[in-house]
RNA sequence: GCCGGUGUGGUGGAAUGGUAGACACAGGGGACUUAAAAUCCCCCGGCAGCAAUGCUGUACCGGUUCGAGUCCGGUCACCGGCACCA
């Protein structure tokens, strides 16, 4: 055969794919379905990254399986391409963000069809498509319906030289990422989605998934629970003062309460405070911080005591101080806590510094010189009136009940999670299909008015108070009330990046429908996704974000299952050289393109696969991707070497068997560096023992997912694709004969006292007894057992032989 | 601080408690060639030895076991996430 042109064969091979659709998904096909997704990529202006091949090359290998299984696939591909770049670019240039992502789509395109992937083109969704965010804008109308999407005053990061609301993402040590400029809060007022409502149900969730368990306990710790107690303090100004508690248990312990700055009660007993002024100014100090010097680490606790209120104890009537200090959180539980400086490291901090008593109600720490905050059984209550002599454990159950049946308090749980701020003062983002009337209030704008259409503004910046830049566009912006038909603003946010991200691979499954988001047919028919692979740095984001939106869809009953994705993985990054990240400032980056212009596609997919632990980092070699191609010549010369005979041959059963085994396992596993290491030995057993045409066919099966176009040519030059009328894509996954995969002669290792001596080669399944004697007839055993008694003999069969000797009398 | 992960040759990495270093890269040697490239074959953890071979070796200390890279306890280092969440 002609020497492996790889850019010859992949382009034609590309060409037959583009024009037979050999990916097409069919809805309702009898088969059974499989969907694999990967996180569709936003269409930078850079293009391809080299790390986007790994997870799409991943999965790609695993869908192309399941195809050969027998499986109806669907393995879309699409482009989030509403974001920030996009719009940075339009700022400085005034090029319409319309124009670059068309431009910037079309690139990426044309990479990915470069790499040979088989994606069902046909279903090709764009988020910043007007089709298809009319469903982003469509779904968030429903959650307002359903009272999940509130608007509702509240602080924000403003990066006081930009001029501009930052999200959190966007400050880095507490300055603007962009300019370096200082963050402050500012009160805005935003568009929340009520994610916290789901809390408990996407911790409950992840149970019934087959997720990554580092991505479980990651969305688990975000969401945050803790169970513990609400517990009720009467204070000297009348009101109740109601904090939460994880220690129960520690309530006769508490010396002093604190409530956050930002607490209604501060404002309400205005007049009962003696040191108002002091009061004042402090809390106006907690203002002027941003959430990051609040929560600094190390910092000294701060606070002041409010003068002339006070709170009563209810377990013990002891009446103690109140204070303000801002390591209290508003956010958090009811943005006031009970102290109990003893046993909560950072109530001793504060009770220290304004020298407050520290009481000890458990024993078993030293609370003179540190809060002993141990929750475990090894303490127990003291000082603690009814609750004396008890475990902590049985002294929370106790407590609670007492709370509970004295009307003091009752059992809580609370979450970290926080509602999600869905506002942007964005242009490039999808419009908040609301309109504020002066007389009706928000009105959701009508469906059938859908999509509300971005307007085409002159400067893409947001305005000087922060505001969209849409917000200038008067003749946009001024309409009429859908309820009145009087004159109604409409909202002129824009919806996060998360947004379209957050249902894309519903829209996957019926791209095209006009009438429905998707088809009721569609979504049972292809739900749930089978397979997810992404980036671990969207677990707490996309990930949680799309679990919920689909939740809230299953709940109004236009998707029918609980969850999203049925399974999820993820990879590592790909590094530059030296091991660091991969930047154009480091200027390691690395192009595909290059790649495959220089070894091909199929050494590309090969490579990255082959590079290491898909689940961990790893620095790109480009000297090891001439590996990869070497291998492929490798195959590519096979054709030249193997006998006419077409089954597999007697010499290669074993290992052709071994093979077929291993590496359908290993994609099972995404373990694709050893099931390409497989294939390398099997094809150097065949240089080393010769092959026949049906080994070479076995082989050529296997790898067809890896590097599916020198697979095709092979196939073809070969004979093969008429032989079997096929494509080698479209014939069935090879098996593997199960008793063939073990040669009749098996080496194994001998040790004495457990250290390897000598390996002797013994028919398979040989009885103890034989192996035994066997290992005693070798020269090196025998040298290592002389002079001594042989006290066991342990045999495990098949694998090894170990003598324990002694010295002998 | 809390949660998770990782530590194996010059490099990327393999090893259901059972022959550590598969498979590759780099390096060394040989064949072919006028030569180079490509290709094919061989060697390749460390120490000692011409060799056969022996000793040693999976971050460190200890334990369980006939046998530990793998399991258990402790220590150190690095990576990721969260971080005053009561």
């Amino acid at each position: 055969m002609s020497r492996y042109d790889f850019t010859a064969i992949e382009n034609k091979w590309q060409e037959i794919w583009e024009e037979k659709k050999p990916y097409a998904a069919v809805t309702g096909s009898p088969k059974p379905k499989y969907y694999g997704l990967i996180e569709f990529p936003y269409p930078s202006a850079q293009g391809l990254h080299v790390g986007h091949p790994r997870p799409f090359t991943a999965i790609d290998i695993v869908t192309r399986k399941r195809r050969m299984e027998g499986y109806n696939v669907l393995f879309p591909i699409g482009f989030d391409a509403f974001g920030l770049p996009t719009e940075n670019y339009a700022i400085k240039t005034h090029t319409h963000p319309v124009v670059t992502t068309r431009q910037n789509i079309a690139n990426f395109t044309k990479q990915l069809k470069m790499l040979g992937y088989g994606f069902d083109w046909d279903r090709c969704v764009e988020t910043t498509d007007p089709k298809y965010f009319k469903w982003t804008q469509w779904i968030f109308l429903q959650m307002y319906k359903h009272g999940l999407a509130y608007k509702s005053s509240m602080p924000v990061n403003w990066c006081t030289s930009c001029k501009v609301v930052l999200a959190n993402e966007e400050v880095v040590n507490g300055v603007c990422e962009r300019c370096g400029g200082e963050v402050i809060r500012k009160e805005k007022s935003q568009w929340l989605l009520g994610i916290t409502k789901y809390a408990q149900r996407l911790i409950d969730g992840l149970d019934t998934v087959d997720f990554i368990e580092r991505a479980k306990i990651q969305e688990k710790n975000w969401i945050g629970r803790s169970t513990g107690a609400e517990v009720v303090f009467k204070t000297s100004a009348g009101d109740d003062l109601k904090v939460f508690t994880t220690r129960p248990d520690t309530l006769f312990g508490v010396t002093y309460m604190v409530l956050s700055p930002e607490h209604p009660f501060v404002e309400k007993w205005k007049d009962l405070t003696g040191n108002y002024d002091e009061i004042s100014a402090y809390v106006k100090e907690a203002q002027k911080k941003s959430d990051f010097e609040r929560s600094e680490l190390n910092k000294e606790k701060t606070g002041v005591r409010i003068e002339g209120v006070t709170a009563i104890n209810p377990v013990n009537g002891k009446e103690v101080p109140i204070f303000i200090s801002d390591y209290v959180l508003i956010t958090y539980g009811t943005g006031a806590i009970m102290a109990v400086p003893g046993h909560d490291t950072r109530d001793w901090e504060f009770a220290k510094k304004f020298g407050l008593d520290i009481v000890e109600v458990v024993e078993g720490g030293n609370i003179e010189e540190e809060a002993f905050t141990l929750k475990d059984d090894t303490g127990i209550m003291v000082n603690s009136g009814f609750l004396n002599g008890m475990t902590v454990k049985d002294a929370i159950s106790a407590i609670t009940k007492w709370l509970q049946d004295n009307g003091l308090g009752e059992e809580k749980v609370n979450y970290k999670l926080r509602d999600w701020i869905f506002s942007r003062q964005r242009y490039w983002g999808e419009p908040i299909p609301m309109i504020n009337c002066p007389k009706c209030g928000w009105v959701p704008v009508p469906e059938d008015q859908l999509p509300v259409l971005l307007p085409d503004v002159e400067h893409y910046e947001p305005t000087d108070d922060g505001e969209s830049p849409l917000s200038r566009m008067t003749d946009w912006v001024n309409t009429s009330c859908p309820k009145c038909g009087g004159p109604a603003q409409r909202e002129t946010d824009t919806m996060p990046n998360w947004a379209g991200s957050s249902w894309y691979y519903l829209r996957y499954m019926d791209p095209h429908n006009d009438e429905e988001f998707v088809s009721k047919e569609a979504e049972e028919y292809w739900g749930p996704v089978d397979w997810y692979n992404g980036g671990m740095e969207h677990t707490t984001l996309h990930l949680l974000y799309s679990r919920f939106w689909h939740m809230f869809l299953y709940d109004i009953g236009v998707v029918h299952t609980p969850e999203p994705y049925a399974k999820r993985t993820s990879h590592g990054m790909i590094l530059g050289e030296g091991g660091e990240k991969m930047s154009k400032s480091r200027g390691n980056v690395v192009n595909p393109n290059e790649i495959v212009e220089q070894y091909g596609a199929d050494t590309m997919r090969l490579y990255i696969m082959f590079i290491g632990d898909f689940e961990k980092s790893v620095p790109w070699s480009n000297e090891a991707v001439k590996g990869c191609k070497r291998f492929l010549d490798r195959v590519w010369n096979l054709a030249d070497m193997c006998s006419e005979e077409k089954g597999i041959s007697k010499a290669n059963e074993g290992a052709v068997n071994r093979t077929i085994k291993k590496v359908g396992e290993d994609i099972e596993q995404l373990k694709m560096n050893t099931a390409i290491a497989a294939m390398m030995t099997l094809v150097n057993d065949f240089y080393a023992k010769g092959l026949s045409k049906g080994d070479l066919k076995a082989l050529l099966l296997l790898l067809s997912p890896f590097v599916p176009h020198i697979v095709e040519e092979m196939w073809e030059k070969l004979g093969f694709a008429e032989e079997t009328g096929m494509m080698a894509m479209q014939n069935p996954w090879p098996s593997y004969d199960g008793s063939k995969l073990i040669d009749s002669e098996k080496e194994i290792a001998v040790q004495v006292n457990g250290k390897l001596r000598s390996t002797i080669v013994i028919p398979l399944d040989s009885e103890d007894s034989f192996v035994v004697s066997k290992a005693l007839e070798d020269e090196k055993v025998q040298r290592a057992v002389a002079g001594m008694e042989i006290v066991k003999k342990i045999v495990v069969k098949n694998r090894i032989v170990n003598l324990i000797v002694k010295p002998s009398k």
